[in-house]
DNA sequence: ACAGGCGGAATGAACATTCATTCCCTTGCA
DNA sequence: TGCAAGGGAATGAATGTTCATTCCGCCTGT
């Protein structure tokens, strides 16, 4: 898998829409039985495309995913950013990028998987690790969510815990909720949406009242693991 | 020498440890590389047997991974009641499940990745779906975070969110946060973990005090979608 | 008529599974 | 105790299938 073509797209404007439904096939296809299982020969038929013609469009099967990966991951990132106004309050940008991703999974279910597969796969983790993601745009900067965070620690309204731990604990459960009402197992309303939203934020707000456990902070364990 | 005797291991009770052998080789590899990715061939060189000898032990690749999964899911769910007391207050009972989970995952990387694989494939959505699951002791009875969620409920300390979102909220985080850590993109402390945590119930519990946003209820947005 | 996109058969590599053979432990017998 | 035959376990080359990729003749638009 080498990288290269990163923008021989559209030699021509576009002969039939094939690029297009070549795409929409892998995505479909790849988000429910993953790479390995999902072949050429499969992709061509839900295209409804012969399978050579998919390597006129696409050098081989793994620049054909990584190239898909590139654009849905970018659209997805353009989606989120969609309304956003960093002018609010931490607590609303939060909700509001929470809401995108749940919103995105539910209007998006084969994209969605696929930008999960892909991260589950050994490809991306690598790309994980070397913080290659895709440039659409991005100059390199955090996302919009992790600047939220630091914003939102430095105003002591979010807990000071690492910046993975907190992305866990937004993401982890909207990704798991998504995944269940795609697969059917569960059939969501917009209350239990927004409800589900607000426990995130819950979960990593930082409370200022009196009725709640103390946070342990990392000094308490020097020692011991446990009370 | 010697006549009989050292080892009545071989024919009946163990004939050299290679099943063992070639369970955790599949672990191990499809945890990493995924039912598709990973050949027989592959298998049985990293178990050191040939690859005929797995048809020995096992039908076929499907029987390979079915029954795997089926002793690393009871063994993990019998992981999770080592030390649980049911006389425990809900919070004590939750913080003890997830903890278990954690370090179950920390534990048993591999393990852990082989069941979120598994659950992740569509032979796992069937199987959540159908309620199948496997029968360790298991009388087809809830889950313990079942349990310890209800009684939360009908104490309301817990909130009154489909179980579904409850076990989104609570696994969610702790799936996102041990897979990074497998990963190697970060290095846990006992006190992040503790907090995370520590989050995670602040994620599902019923607030009693007044500095708190009100949870929103269905009929409240029968109408429209955002206020 | 022709240039180039297109489908799908052709190709060689890789895969899951089988099977004839080898290996080694047990055991009957001298 | 020594020895060799018997039999199940193990092996890896053989088999038939499926895959990614290539190639070539057809066909459409101009």
């Amino acid at each position: 898998m080498n990288i290269h073509s990163l923008a021989a797209s559209s030699t021509q404007t576009d002969p039939g829409n094939k690029r297009e439904r070549i795409i929409h096939a892998t995505i479909r296809l790849i988000s429910e039985y993953g790479f390995h299982g999902t072949p050429i020969s499969m992709i061509a038929q839900e295209a409804g495309v012969g399978a050579g013609t998919i390597y006129r469009y696409f050098k081989d099967k793994d620049t054909l995913v990584l190239e898909i990966f590139k654009q849905v991951n970018c659209a997805f990132k353009q989606t989120l950013l969609h309304g956003y106004d960093e002018g609010q309050p931490v607590r609303d940008r939060f909700l509001h990028l929470c809401r995108g991703i749940f919103q995105y999974g539910m209007k998006n279910p084969y994209e969605f998987k696929f930008i999960e597969q892909f991260y589950n796969s050994p490809y991306g983790t690598t790309l994980r690790r070397e913080k290659i993601f895709c440039n659409c745009g991005d100059t390199g900067q955090d996302l919009p969510l992790e600047q939220v965070f630091a914003a939102g620690q430095a105003q002591q309204v979010i807990k000071a815990l690492p910046l993975a731990a907190l992305i866990a604990l937004a993401i982890g459960p909207i990704v798991f909720l998504v995944k269940d009402s795609i697969a059917g197992l569960i059939q969501l309303d917009e209350a239990t949406i927004h409800n589900t939203l607000a426990a995130c934020w819950d979960a990593i707000q930082q409370e200022t009242g009196t009725n709640r456990q103390p946070v342990v902070t990392p000094s308490f364990f020097a020692t011991e693991e446990k009370p």
